[in-house]
DNA sequence: CTAAACCCTGGACTTTGGGCCAGAGTCAAG
DNA sequence: CTTGACTCTGGCCCAAAGTCCAGGGTTTAG
């Protein structure tokens, strides 16, 4: 039984059922094959390819950006172009890494220099975050 | 001159001046003093703020999380809360560190595993996200 | 003192990412 | 072969986060 209905796939994605169908309209999710009578039939892989968008969301993505992401998985050949992608999107995330290392590190800066008591004075992570990036 | 107009105060921290305003009535900006005229006038703090809001948008915090984290260096005193509400914010950011961090490396094995030619194959960065965190 | 450039409020509109029906067909168990 | 659970399409609705007027004051440069 390595197809799943719309529902069942939903549910271990941990997605709503319209979401599923919206996907497919955005195009995020191939269309998958149909029965005869038009009910959806998807492979398992769909199940991972919405359990990466679900978490990517949780990043921050946009479905347009995580489109980009699915693209590199998807495009089988034109390795040199490929490749390209792969690099500007890593630097992407490692722009997005930094930027939240520097929340982390304010607000760990905030936790350590708050023991209890005493004054929260100059909270850091204002300053943290302050620097230049236009 | 400390003390910028609302356009000046827009344009220095890179959004628009609805948004500006948007903010204020979402209560992320305090009310800034006004002139008799009732032009609003505002502190360079609002500046560091804005742009605080900014960057923590892009790291994909909604307005509301953002309220959350500016709580935290508002809040003078009762430091005990501020503190737990420090590591909570904490716990949060370092999940998305993870995952993150997590894409990054799909991204990063991507590009070196795919010298310029050869196959693609497995991208491996839905693997990357495909573990359990329900 | 006047025109250009700003600012005010209030409200309507937009995009993104779905949610929620209605009406009609399909499937599986008893 | 019927009943309940499921699916289909199409369309309308929603919240978040702005964006864009309109109509009317304000400021400032010449």
């Amino acid at each position: 039984m390595h197809s799943l209905r719309i529902s069942q796939l939903a549910e271990q994605a941990g997605v709503g059922i319209d979401t599923v169908r919206y996907y497919e309209r955005s195009g995020l999710l191939p269309e998958p094959p149909r029965r005869p009578s038009g009910y959806r039939e998807y492979p398992l892989q769909s199940l991972q390819r919405l359990r990466f968008i679900r978490r990517a969301k949780a990043l921050g993505f946009s479905l347009e950006q995580i489109a980009g992401l699915l693209e590199l998985s998807d495009q089988r050949g034109d390795v040199e172009a490929v490749k390209r992608l792969a690099q500007q999107r890593l630097g992407e995330v490692e722009a997005k890494l930094l930027e939240l290392q520097r929340i982390r590190d304010g607000l760990r800066g905030l936790v350590k220099a708050c023991p209890g008591h005493g004054a929260t004075e100059q909270c850091p992570i204002l300053q943290a975050l302050s620097g230049e990036t236009a």
